[in-house]
DNA sequence: TTACTATTGTCGCAATATGCGACAATAATC
DNA sequence: GATTATTGTCGCATATTGCGACAATAGTAA
């Protein structure tokens, strides 16, 4: 973390969905003794690109590595610039604040939103933060800074892309079921969907491969299993 | 342009498009005695909203003022980083280079695109450029840096968002002609659109105000002029 | 075995949207 | 009054979507 590694006044924040039960989930970082709860963020390296800092930084706060990140929108309002909770944050670690005064001004933040299976993951938190875990999305604590107003973009932008990027084939497992999918459909777009014309808008792209039944062992027919082509 | 003014590392693009005949067109400035071509752009001040830093510096680079712009993608690869042109343009303009050498650092970009009504707008040079002017947008010249890789990517933006934003609303004079406005639309798609189908989607829309009949002279009969609601 | 239950795969129909050609209306010219 | 170019609109064939219905089926209960 030493200043001149980094690039002023430049971060980054994502907004990490998964998706378990029926809902979607969103990870969140809680700082050690401070009660602050923030998106995994971090800054950018002097020789660094954008987006390969994104990944790192993901890595090392979260362990998150190889996922699919999609940058939605680059947040530059001058209300964002709060030293206080970074301050807070500094002081809680133990760290000075003269050492790292450059985190301490203003940032313009770049914010990337990622689909990743749930089930996956076991998220890592970093030194800073004593805790990284999951959070359901229609019940957020509030969070440091604009960090809240980042996830409606983010939530807001993924719905608009729905269809035209392809959402489930990172959210889901490697085989999933055609109800399992509509779940993660109606999570996203937050309203249900009819289930036989969600099964032949979907059967119709021709992106899903059907593999054998799933006997579940309940009293019913089995559903078919699939996945995604290629 | 004293340094301490501006937020290091942090810049604009903007991508302003405009209508005339049957192309589109871009604002593209050049600066002087460098055969440099370049997007208007600018840099944020320190106590700046990023939003309103894009505003006043496209008016202070081209005297356009209040028009609609879209924020698209910020671009941040290393490569972007190419102090040699910059250096070039400070030269140029007899500026030290000791002084403006925040200047040569590396920048990451944000960028934005507008539609603007052609008509309506003399863009006027700055100190920096000894032109700003309209282009052909599929005749471009070589653009400094990555600007034609950003032009690329606006025009995508456009056409991916045509149907949910009002896209003719800020490209259009006040009273025009459903031909008019359907040009405007096959040129940002960049293919023909069948004239009964387009009329009937655009009046379906319940967007338009139709006035009298606009008579041209020629031996046809007359077109009625529209508006956009409200 | 047989009836029953919950869920699945699929189909049909109505409503809506889209691509494309055709026809009448009309403004100016010959 | 005929001709020409262009416009407003419609009809039809073809998708697309919302919604209900029906048969199939895996297990449970009688």
């Amino acid at each position: 973390m030493e200043p001149k590694n980094y690039l002023r006044h430049i971060a980054f924040d994502s907004v990490i969905l998964g998706f378990s039960g029926d809902k979607l989930k969103i990870l969140i970082m809680k700082y050690h003794n401070t009660g602050l709860y923030a998106l995994p963020g971090g800054f950018v390296k002097m020789e660094e690109n954008l987006n390969d800092a994104v990944r790192r930084g993901l890595k090392e706060r979260t362990g998150l590595d190889n996922i699919y990140l999609e940058q939605f929108y680059t947040f530059g309002d001058v209300q964002r610039y709060q030293p206080e909770s970074m301050q807070t944050i500094l002081l809680a670690n133990g760290n000075s604040t003269e050492q790292y005064a450059w985190m301490l001004e203003r940032f313009i933040s770049v914010a990337y939103y990622a689909l990743i299976d749930y089930e996956k993951v076991v998220p890592q938190p970093d030194a800073l933060s004593d805790s990284c875990g999951w959070y359901d999305i229609d019940n957020l604590p509030a969070l440091m800074q604009d960090h809240n107003e980042i996830v409606n973009k983010a939530l807001q932008t993924l719905r608009d892309n729905i269809d035209r990027k392809l959402v489930g084939f990172n959210l889901m497992p490697l085989v999933f079921t055609m109800k399992e999918l509509q779940k993660v459909y109606e999570a996203i777009l937050g309203e249900s969907i009819h289930r036989g014309t969600f099964q032949r808008k979907m059967l119709g792209l021709g992106i899903l491969k059907r593999h054998d039944k799933q006997y579940s062992g309940k009293a019913h027919k089995a559903p078919f299993l699939y996945s995604f082509e290629k």
